[in-house]
DNA sequence: GCCCGATAGTTTAGGCTTCAACCAAATCGG
DNA sequence: CCGATTTGGTTGAAGCCTAAACTATCGGGC
């Protein structure tokens, strides 16, 4: 650890040297990031000027459109957010009237979301763009690197897997 | 585009089929996204129990750690988010004492950001650590692996430059 | 029947982020 | 020199997101 690195490290060496040689990793990972973000950021302008909604809107629509419906527990679990961002993603979207929440009479705690008729009939036309969006930024790698990179990917959520849960011990 | 596609579309047929096959560009992403939203939560959560502090604040001490001091527009354009963003970014490190700014005497207009001594003590101290947590994540990745992600990624980028480019035609 | 712990959601406070509108300083064309 | 444009930065409104505290309901043990 050692936290007292005062030199006065300029520009050049900067990420240069490292205590245990670990730059190749954070290479990956800055790279990692940064492709993900520029796709990220593409999708989010486009759904924004093309349909005047944001990322996390679709994805709850997504959720619900794959899964039929769901309560706001199991879609914070599925999207991997807090619960209390989907109390008021939900709340957004049935403003809208998108979506639409129905109390569960055997358990009144839960309350499950499902899609009403314009919800399905919006987010058809989203996704089949969105669709299209993807596979024109991904259009320059052939198949055969898409197919090598899912899986490299495969293994690298495998790595992190691994790691978290070996943390949580 | 003909965006009018009214089929009702349910939660089976959800994925299965699509008008051009563009599935598999699809899965590619959503891998990809989730593989960084895994570590990025894990970074957010160390650099919050850890450290008291948050990602964009790390992001920005580094950008300034790396490159020197820097006009807030350069942090925005490197940084890759909106100008306002930065400024309250900024804002937020002067009240803590890690950064400094001071307004170029030749155009009063730009004023460059710098870390303080308390910045520099901070963040190589958050640095090693996350240095550290980033190998400890893709530890399960052998070498090779590692290195085919790093060319494939590069690739990627490539292609998503290159339809970013195209677009702004 | 009643308490107790677990579970489903909501609320609150605070930070991050964007876009669009704005202000101030610099630059450029005439 | 001076108006028009450009550039650097700030502000305001709105949405996203989290952690932590809270409410309501359910289930089990006694």
């Amino acid at each position: 650890m050692s936290p007292d690195d005062q030199r006065p490290i300029d520009a050049e060496t900067a990420l240069a040297d490292s205590p245990a040689g670990h730059k190749d990793e954070l290479r990956l990972w800055l790279r990692l990031l940064t492709t993900t973000t520029m796709v990220e950021a593409e999708i989010r302008r486009r759904l924004r000027v093309q349909f005047a909604t944001t990322l996390p809107r679709f994805d709850l629509l997504a959720q619900l459109q794959r899964a039929g419906p769901l309560t706001l527990g199991e879609v914070s679990r599925r999207m991997m957010v807090s619960n209390g961002n989907v109390t008021g993603l939900a709340a957004r979207l049935e403003a809208e009237g998108l979506i639409e929440r129905r109390v569960n009479a055997a358990d009144r705690r839960e309350q499950s979301l499902r899609l009403t008729a314009r919800g399905r009939r919006e987010f058809a036309r989203q996704s089949a763009a969105h669709e299209g969006w993807v596979a024109e930024l991904f259009a320059g790698l052939g198949p055969a690197d898409q197919a090598a990179l899912h899986k490299l990917l495969g293994r690298a959520k495998a790595s992190i897997s691994a790691a978290l849960r070996e943390e949580a011990t």
